[in-house]
DNA sequence: ATGTATTTGCAACTATATTGTAAAAAGGTT
DNA sequence: AACCTTTTTACAATATAGTTGCAAATACAT
């Protein structure tokens, strides 16, 4: 279950947004590059933040992580806390890799589970996406540390 | 795993408000009482929109929704779409009644399931809260209606 | 019935997210 | 390289969700 983590060039990562049929800008790019370092899902403050330096612009940050969503470049969820949150999808494994999440009701953080801490069992009337294992899990509760 | 659904009289609604401290109040007895026929948790804009006729203000039904859920009466959660939903807490098992909660990412829709449907090891370095059962769990996906 | 603390209802406000649009940039074509 | 068309950016304006302040109204204990 390990997983190598992908770290792309910045010419490659132009070419992985040309290949989806967006234009690469340096917004995208930095977006990308941003989040190929992150171990944990981001929020777009946090990514904000993190491109505060290149100083771009909230609006044009959000039209980016959509479109990059909407591409397949970036998943967007919603972990139980009211904050979207983007990742990379891993393309090295030819499609999206799954693995459920942990947040904290409490102080935020996000933690990623091994996908094989979760067993979804499909009785008769369970929906046809978790019978075809096409879902995502998240599982909310107080951290480690926030348990006291 | 049956569940019978427990209908409370107005009288029944009012003790159980002034049970957690809380005072018995006209909006407070209107939300018990539409959750509790609710069959999914609901949005603050769904609840509000079937107490219109009511004519509750916005800030207090927000206000009230965060008390009950304060006090246990209610749960607050988000299904992975960005959306805060409620959901009357079953007293009568005595305790808050886990289960895991399917949203459609498509449609919105969400669907309760049962919650034996769900199975989370919990290997060595899982967060605590998993380990003791003190989690909720959200999936999401397309539901079968929205899957074409 | 009365008094005090809670709650309501209204308005103002904050934070988050989306949309309009002119100007700038991407990238294909010549 | 210069040109052209479409996409994208950056700024502002706008929407949407949720919160807060406060005077008036209400709950409920005495």
């Amino acid at each position: 279950m390990k997983k190598e983590r992908i770290v792309r060039s910045i010419a490659e990562l132009r070419a992985l947004i040309r290949s989806t049929g967006l234009r690469s800008t340096g917004p995208r790019v930095a977006v990308l590059q941003r989040l190929q370092q992150a171990i944990t899902p981001m929020s777009h403050a946090e990514i904000a933040e993190a491109l505060e330096p290149a100083g771009l612009d909230r609006a044009t940050l959000y039209r980016n992580l959509i479109d990059l969503t909407d591409v397949g470049l970036l998943s967007r969820t919603d972990h139980g806390d009211h904050v979207w949150r983007f990742e990379l999808r891993d393309q090295a494994h030819g499609q999206t890799e799954q693995h459920p999440h942990f947040t904290c009701i409490d102080c935020g953080e996000v933690e990623c589970l091994p996908d094989t801490s979760i067993e979804v069992s499909a009785p008769d009337r369970t929906p046809r996406a978790i019978r075809n294992n096409h879902f995502e899990v998240q599982i909310t509760g107080l951290c480690d540390r926030c348990i006291t």
